[in-house]
DNA sequence: GATAAGATCATCT
DNA sequence: GATGATCTTATCA
């Protein structure tokens, strides 16, 4: 029943792959602890033009991660205290991540909730989303399009033009997604 | 309810 | 030396 995504997932369109994780499962383990939550918010970085994503200034020892294979974990800490969990997407070599905002948690509704709910940290970037880790698993929970909403992403500002693209993805009328 | 400011550091200039 | 894919707390209404 639960099927573990694999890189074939996240070889697609981002944008695709970002409205699709909607209702997949993010699961972690550590030690002897499992925690697993649905996923209820996205959002998609995508390319060096987009002025929002970490890749726009071109390849760096940062942004490397964005370059790797389909269903590479690219994490970071922002604001000096807060980690964001990503999954890069689309081939090697074009940089491209989608950001995984909020799951059916208590305590984690935003990134950084989301990563020190689960205990994430810069250990796992270049790690892979099909390790036994850190995975996403599809548990049969259908998501209709009519339950999903999009809007512009969060925290990108400074982005010009680019602070307007309809790139984060949620679930409708659900209290875990962020503010 | 809304808005503002402070925390705190890896990364890039 | 500047800045940010955030969050918490404080203050006002």
């Amino acid at each position: 029943m639960a099927r573990k995504l694999t890189a074939r997932f996240f070889s697609r369109p981002t944008l695709t792959v970002a409205r699709d994780l909607l209702g997949k499962y993010l699961v972690v383990r550590y030690g002897r602890k499992v925690l697993s939550g649905k996923i209820v918010e996205t959002e998609a970085y995508i390319g060096e033009d987009d002025r929002a994503c970490h890749a726009s200034k071109g390849r760096t020892p940062r942004s490397e991660t964005l370059y790797k294979r389909a269903g590479t974990l690219y994490v970071y800490l922002i604001y000096g205290m807060h980690h964001c969990l990503n999954i890069v997407t689309e081939k090697a070599d074009f940089p491209s991540a989608v950001l995984i905002r909020a799951v059916e948690m208590e305590g984690a509704d935003g990134p950084g909730k989301l990563c020190r709910a689960f205990g994430i940290d810069r250990r796992m970037n270049g790690k892979t989303v099909y390790g036994n880790a850190l995975w996403i698993e599809d548990r049969g929970e259908k998501t209709p399009r009519t339950a999903i909403a999009q809007s512009a992403r969060i925290g990108v500002q400074y982005a010009g033009k680019c602070a307007h693209y309809p790139w984060r993805f949620f679930v409708k009328n659900s209290r875990f997604v962020s503010h």
